[in-house]
DNA sequence: GTCTATACAACGATAGAC
DNA sequence: GTCTATCGTTGTATAGAC
């Protein structure tokens, strides 16, 4: 036995190289990082430690993702990254910020067929780990990647309202499917919720 | 014997009067209702059917629930019967119909503490039952009581769209309790959220 | 005895066949 | 247009619990 040592210090060196082989490190680390980013949310749950709970060492959540927040996004398993579809949406004009953002959402969900999405919805009511990670989703990925920057007057309140919006849409439409939302086309759904969204994105706020 | 002729041809007449104990009628009949609203939809369920799957009377959905929408709603089992609550909120001014809406929606969630919502919405991620029944919900009551009498215009649409504005509300405040709107008190709920669920209830639609 | 859950029959409405 | 089937609903008598 005695391959792995243990994470501490007082153990053996670790083996250098690669493992010996079956240990799926990824895997391992997309467990760790689900359980530790649900316990302590998104700051407070660190690289070392989700490492440590892998039993892998924490460089390898920069080999495997790239870093400590494309980690966080894959742990989310959500049907395509959010991250950079609302990353591109923000270049451009900002009163059409919402317009652009339902279109390539649209485009990704429908792609799926939304089957993903119900499987996230029920991990979400079964586990409370699927939910605290979303909860972070909305508050850092929304938050600091788009709000920040298109307004500055209440970032957070304006991210939530947006994820009603988006969530309530996704859920309707793949989830429930009820018509004629279900079978709608694009630009009907675009026309009518881009201009809600956009309210809550860079409009009037009490 | 022989009091009643047998309704059909050959079979012994049923027994009537109260039956011996414990056959919770009531029970059954909800049981049955979930079961053939869901296999069937609102119109495609039979009050006759219902009763006959529940091995009672159809008379007794109206001694129990009153009639079939009732015990309709009552299969749904959600927090707060939604039809009388958007019954009374059509009353008034139709250009603060949102505003009522809402009011009367976040009175009747807070008290429950979104934990029957959550509920609901883990048994719409199990089963396809309760996703059936909400689906017709929308379809039938969202559009039957309100948009109907409020704009003419598309209602079906529109019911959709208020649904997953108010849906979604609820999952993010309730379910996943994303802050700061988790705690964000009515008044600014309502004056952020109304304006949009307006638009979607009466404002121009594409 | 009273009370009430139950069964049966029948009514008006409605939709489809012919 | 008429006929029929079926729907939701209502009225009423009965049998068992109390």
């Amino acid at each position: 036995m005695g391959i792995v040592a243990a994470a501490d210090e007082n153990t053996a060196p670790r083996r250098r190289g690669r493992r010996p082989g079956g240990a799926d490190t990824r895997t391992s680390l997309l467990d760790a990082a689900r359980a530790v980013f649900a316990e302590r949310g998104y700051d407070g749950a660190t690289v070392r430690v989700i490492a440590e709970r892998a039993g892998v060492d924490p460089a390898m959540v920069n080999h495997w993702f790239g870093g400590k927040e494309p980690l966080f996004v894959a742990a989310l398993n959500l049907p395509a990254d959010p991250a950079t579809i609302l990353g591109e949406a923000v270049s451009g004009d900002p009163d059409e910020l919402a317009e652009r953002i339902l279109c390539r959402l649209l485009e990704v969900w429908d792609s799926t067929g939304g089957a993903q999405f119900a499987a996230l919805l029920q991990s979400i009511a079964t586990q409370d780990v699927a939910a605290a990670l979303l909860r972070e989703f909305i508050a850092r990925v929304l938050v600091g990647k788009v709000l920040r920057e298109v307004a500055p007057d209440r970032p957070e309140l304006r991210a939530t309202l947006c994820g009603t919006q988006m969530f309530g849409l996704a859920f309707v439409r793949y989830v429930l499917k009820v018509e004629p939302l279900a079978s709608a086309d694009h630009a009907t759904i675009v026309s009518a919720v881009a201009p809600n969204l956009q309210r809550y994105l860079t409009g009037p706020l009490p």
